[in-house]
DNA sequence: ACCATCACG
DNA sequence: ACGTACGTGATGGTG
């Protein structure tokens, strides 16, 4: 089936030059309208796969609506300089993508959008009409398809309209929204419209009459008078304006469907002006296609003979770099076949399919396991470790298992590197790095082989992989020194080198060992839940009188709010929201409400937990997580697959689950929480003496601040004030706010902020450092933890207010957080290294923020709460104690 | 793919 | 007038 699709030139080049940030070239040209634009076209191509297309422009000649409207387009405002300079180079690159444009005296866009779509769908192909014009919607049928994209919070998204969606989201149909345009006008196209008619009002005409003719016929019948006067006076005004609305679908255009078919867009020709215009994300796509890469390609190798490959390290030397990559054969392809039949052989002997290697920025070697095995590699990489080479790597956790045991010292991590010079970049692969660090512009996976693994896109298309893998080692081999480079520059090397790479190796022994789940405990708690859940399920139905999804918080608000006409308090996007915050409070209008409470805290635990947990058992009964170590902005990490850093503790219903996580036979558990912190990190950078003093006497901090802030004796603080003054210190960590703490602790924002005033009043020292923290933020772009750990906050730049508010709270939030994170990884490291040195049989299998959890042979308990007691403690010199509890027991729940 | 919700520190 | 506490990940529903 052909597609046809048609894009509305001026619409959509003008919503780009609103859209997109300013960018100049170094020829000073204004280039934000053309990169838009060419976004949105690449983006439709690419979900569209047309056959043919059409780029429609305005002319600036006066069109036959002029000669119907004198005052048409009124004095429209004149197309800003730097937007029209655009136009120009936009259809160079246009034409050079080989795509069919065309404009035409005396007509609009539209008209030529509405003919070629007529006519194309009268062909019986498919036609999609892009604009970011509303007017287009008359077009819609269901044969042609109107997209119109949309920018919200800074991304575009693509609405699509079918004849039934236009009917759904404006209440009339396509052909009745030059009606509609008839009674409302337009003024960005200086229509007059019916005056005091509305969109609203002129959906009700249109529904009861069906056009503003028969409106006009049946005019006595409008109602409300307002209206009816209104329509009444001005019935010629609106016949016009209609007719202005309306689209031409039957001009005579002097192209023919033939000439709109699209083959390559990403030629040679429009790869020299993209460059020209330095769209450097975009060069990729097009360079890829085009072979302009291929001088720097043929330092690609694909290795036939075992000699060549241990050829290429004769020249490495101690301190030399050598990056690597090997290509895993995924679990689930292990043990399986080429050709997909199950092999009883092979467990995990082979589970390498490829390995790739540079030594220089001059060759980079792809071996296939066909020509070198898994044994070679690692015969090669223990020479190579004897030398003293530095393995480069690009996520080293994962490359760990085909490697000997090196020291930190011995291996760089270009992800890990890139993520301490800044955070908060999208991802740390290394197409992710390639152009910032390496120089080079290399073809997006995704875009290669889609969602396929990489021993499936090996398997499929070798060459283009074994492309692929070169590009990625040569990227972690050219950025290692600016890397190594930037991190010194920056600060950050020894928090690199002292604690994120020896941090690799304790994580991936983490994830190695697991954690023993008992697998029939978890299924029969799961089944409890399951049971409870049925009965709440009925009682539910019965009590709203219907049965319906509980789990959808749509249907949800239909029966709560409208059904049984409850007040419902907040409101989000989409509609009423159901949270439990705001179902607390409802609590008492209906026992549905505390039925549905139950409901959804069991369906959590069932799904989540119960069901989710147990299909992450391993064959031998241990759950392996995945610690992300690049993740977080603020140096935390993360767990995923399955997130072990979330097992639910504050309800005991959900605390129970924590007793299906034991130790092994002959082991028990150690868990050891940090006691606050961040709060005690806060007293130590702010160096406010009160607060130190509190810490010091060991006192209760919370208690303290209750005394302080709200003038009582120690002794006599209440339950109340204490509770309020620790939400008070824990809303001073996270940046506090006036609105946040009311919020919290349901009190007015009046008196929250008075909590805060006599607070900072209490403690100036940390009132001051706050200040310091906002401020080197907007001077610098950036905070800074206590190991040097960076966090640029571009939304300090932001010119929305509510962006830059929340900047503020992150620089208050970031120091605090990223220095705990410090302090706990440097205990983790160095618990790990003591278990290891001391020969011990206990392991370190968790980390929660502030809490680590160590799986304890019985006979080791006592040296092991030593090591884990000392190591937490002695991890940071603070001006105020660091304290650890530990604690033991036969399973999580018990140690907790 | 996105949203709402809810689990944790 | 806006609409906010900081940092995450998994799930089910929905378009």
């Amino acid at each position: 089936m052909d597609k046809l699709v048609l894009i509305d030139g001026n619409s959509i080049v003008n919503r780009a030059f609103y859209g997109v940030p300013d960018l100049t070239n170094k020829e000073g040209l204004h280039t934000n309208a053309i990169y838009g634009f060419l976004n949105i076209l690449i983006k439709v191509i690419e979900e569209e796969s047309p056959t043919h297309l059409l780029v429609a422009f305005d002319v600036k000649a006066p069109t036959f609506r002029h000669e119907m409207y004198e005052e048409y387009k009124g004095t429209r405002k004149p197309m800003p300089d730097d937007l029209r300079e655009q136009i120009p180079v936009l259809k160079e690159v246009l034409s050079a993508m080989n795509i069919q444009m065309k404009e035409q005296e005396g007509i609009e866009a539209d008209d030529i959008l509405g003919t070629m779509a007529k006519s194309g769908e009268g062909s019986g192909m498919d036609v999609c009409v892009v604009s970011g014009d509303r007017d287009l919607l008359q077009l819609a049928t269901d044969k042609i398809k109107i997209r119109i994209p949309k920018t919200k919070g800074g991304k575009t998204i693509v609405e699509d309209y079918y004849r039934p969606q236009v009917i759904e989201k404006f209440g009339v149909t396509p052909e009745q929204i030059v009606d509609l345009k008839g009674l409302m006008g337009d003024s960005s196209d200086n229509i007059p419209g019916v005056p005091g008619v509305g969109e609203k009002t002129a959906v009700k005409i249109l529904t009861l009459f069906g056009t503003v003719e028969q409106a006009i016929e049946h005019v006595d019948d409008i109602t409300p008078n307002r209206a009816r006067e209104a329509v009444k006076n001005n019935t010629k005004l609106a016949l016009l304006s209609k007719k202005l609305a309306a689209i031409k679908t039957d001009c005579r255009l002097g192209v023919k469907m033939d000439d709109c078919q699209i083959s390559n867009i990403f030629t040679e020709e429009a790869y020299a002006v993209i460059q020209r215009l330095e769209f450097k994300s975009m060069m990729a796509r097009f360079q890829s296609d085009t072979g302009a890469n291929l001088s720097l390609e043929k330092k690609f190798h694909i290795v036939k003979k075992k000699q060549e490959f241990t050829a290429l390290f004769g020249t490495c030397k101690k301190g030399s770099a050598v990056s690597l990559k090997i290509i895993a054969k995924s679990k689930a392809e292990q043990g399986q076949e080429p050709d997909g039949q199950l092999s009883l052989f092979s467990q995990d002997e082979e589970c390498m399919a490829a390995a790739v290697f540079a030594v220089s920025g001059e060759e980079v070697l792809y071996c296939p396991a066909s020509v070198i095995t898994e044994a070679d590699v690692r015969e090669q990489l223990a020479l190579l470790k004897e030398k003293g080479v530095i393995f480069v790597t690009n996520d080293l956790k994962s490359q760990l298992e085909y490697m000997p045991e090196i020291d930190a010292g011995q291996a760089f991590d270009t992800g890990l590197a890139a993520y301490l010079a800044n955070p908060i970049q999208k991802g740390f692969l290394e197409e992710d790095l390639a152009l910032e660090y390496a120089g080079l512009t290399m073809p997006p996976y995704q875009q290669m082989f889609g969602k396929k693994s990489f021993y499936e896109a090996s398997r499929e298309a070798p060459d283009d992989f074994a492309r692929y893998a070169c590009y990625c080692v040569l990227t972690s081999f050219l950025a290692h020194k600016p890397l190594e480079r930037k991190l010194k520059q920056m600060k950050s090397y020894e928090l690199f080198t002292e604690i994120e790479m020896p941090l690799v190796f304790t994580l991936y022994r983490m994830e190695r060992e697991g954690i023993a789940v008992k697998r029939e405990a978890l299924r029969e708690y799961g089944e409890k839940l399951g049971e409870r859940i049925d009965v709440l399920q009925k009682e539910i139905y019965e009590m709203a009188g219907e049965e319906f999804n509980i789990n959808s918080p749509k249907q949800l608000g239909v029966i709560l709010f409208e059904k049984l006409r409850m007040p419902y308090g907040k409101k989000t996007k989409t509609g009423y929201s159901t949270s439990a915050e705001v179902l607390e409070k409802l609590r008492f209008e209906s026992p549905i409400v505390e039925m549905i409470l139950e409901y959804r805290q069991l369906t959590k635990l069932k799904s989540t937990y119960a069901d989710g947990l147990s299909a992450d058992i391993d064959l031998d009964g241990r759950i392996r997580s995945t610690f992300n170590q690049t993740i977080t902005a603020t140096g935390r990490l993360s767990s995923t697959e399955p997130n072990l850093q979330n097992i639910p503790i504050r309800m005991e219903l959900g605390r129970q689950i924590r007793k299906v996580f034991v130790p092994k036979e002959g082991f028990v558990f150690l868990d050891a929480d940090y006691s606050q912190i961040e709060l005690r990190v806060l007293a130590h950078m702010s160096g406010d003496e009160r607060l130190i003093e509190a810490y010091r006497e060991n006192a209760d901090v919370h208690r303290t601040t209750a005394a302080l802030v709200f003038h009582v004796p120690y002794e006599e603080v209440t339950e109340l004030q204490r509770r309020n003054a620790k939400a008070v210190n824990f809303g001073i960590v996270y940046g506090i706010s006036g609105f946040g703490l009311s919020r919290d602790l349901n009190i007015t924002r009046k008196q929250a902020e008075q909590y805060i005033a006599d607070y900072f009043e209490t403690y100036p020292d940390v009132k001051a450092y706050m200040d310091s923290l906002v401020e080197m933020g907007k001077k610098k772009g950036y905070v800074t933890s206590m190991f040097g750990r960076r966090r640029p906050i571009p939304e300090l730049e932001s010119k929305n207010f509510m962006q830059r508010q929340f900047g503020e709270r992150i620089a208050m939030n970031s120091p605090i957080q990223g220095t705990a994170a410090d302090i706990i990884k440097i205990a983790m490291i160095h618990v790990d290294e003591k278990l290891r040195e001391r020969k011990l049989a206990s392991r370190l299998i968790l980390q929660i923020h502030d809490e680590l959890l160590i799986e304890t042979r019985e006979d080791e308990i006592e040296e092991v709460k030593q090591i884990l007691e000392h190591e937490m403690v002695a991890a940071a010199d603070l001006k105020v104690p660091l304290i650890a509890e530990v604690k033991q027991g036969g399973s999580w729940y018990e140690a907790k």
